[in-house]
DNA sequence: TCGCCATAGTTGTCATGTCGACTAATTGCG
DNA sequence: CGCAATTAGTCGACATGACAACTATGGCGA
């Protein structure tokens, strides 16, 4: 299980609960990666079955107590084995150039609504990556931080290749 | 599933077996989909108890009948609703880039590691890419052959930038 | 006071993907 | 001659993901 790598990585930052590792997933890690909630807590169960993570129930005055989980030495062991590690090729998925591949028999007109709808999608995303890069610029000298907004400048670049790429296609196509 | 919106655009382009199908997958299609040779078989099994493709058992003087999928008017109908329906938004999900992310406490030169493993990764799916690109140079007047060109120059635009990315994070990495 | 929102977490079910083993015939290579 | 590869397809088990419903509590605004 991927995910309980990434699940690890945070804990290694700080001990949290599963409603605050989803929080960062929707908001520091949206851009490469997307978590169900309920797949969240049972990687945090498994974690701790195996040993790789601990929970410290935390009571709170107002609210119900928060279920911190800590991460181990065996959990910091795997995570530095992950990071190091051979990386598995990543198997393409691309819904939207699934469309573009097969829309050959759509009339012209459609498929610039696909590319246009494409292109509204990649702006708007290329607008929230920079709003959050705006957010994020200052201390890019410790390495940790460096890479944490490189990933959002992957993004970013991504996007922008996108935009590009639909630029010539509109224009081409016959 | 997806997977069937795929299997019926390629049904739609000639009548095929499963075998056809993931050798179709794993040359012209691998640069934005994978599909797993057993999920193809089953995938064929649901669209014919669906009523949107047919079988044809065709024999054969030295090898196994082929069993002959044909896309039905139904088929061809979801099809082209699949084409012209909301894309629904694809979620992210980048291993590389969740390996960048936690890479913070990694000594340098490991992080550097990871970065040329993926440089070596993408410059051998750039040769992929242009090579293919190369052989289907001509024969761009058409629309549906344009679209399936434009695929493979999607995946070559992002290459690159990935390409561009790693340059300026290799040179700046603190 | 009513209902919604935030906090915090659990459970169930279905869909989809992944891996590997298995059948079976034929062709080609060394 | 033997063995691997190609053609063609099937089956089972497990992993992963996705979606929704459900339990609780307390704060806040209309």
């Amino acid at each position: 299980m991927i995910l309980a790598r990434l699940v690890l990585g945070l804990l290694n930052l700080a001990p949290m609960t599963g409603y605050d590792l989803k929080k960062v997933f929707d908001s520091s890690i949206s851009h490469f990666w997307a978590a169900d909630k309920a797949q969240i807590y049972r990687t945090l169960n498994t974690l701790v079955a195996e040993g790789y993570a601990t929970v410290e129930v935390v009571p709170q005055a107002n609210y119900p107590d928060r279920q911190e989980h800590h991460i181990t030495p065996a959990g910091q062991a795997v995570l530095l084995e992950w990071l190091t590690s051979e990386p598995t090729p990543h198997a393409a998925r691309e819904p939207f150039l699934a469309r573009v591949f097969f829309a050959g028999n759509l009339p012209r007109a459609q498929v610039l609504d696909l590319l246009r709808e494409r292109r509204a999608e990649a702006e708007a995303m290329l607008t929230r990556f920079t709003d959050k890069r705006e957010s994020l610029r200052p201390a890019e000298a410790d390495r940790a931080r460096y890479l944490t907004i490189a990933t959002l400048d992957n993004g970013i670049a991504h996007t922008k290749a996108e935009l590009a790429w639909l630029d010539t296609v509109e224009q081409d196509l016959p």
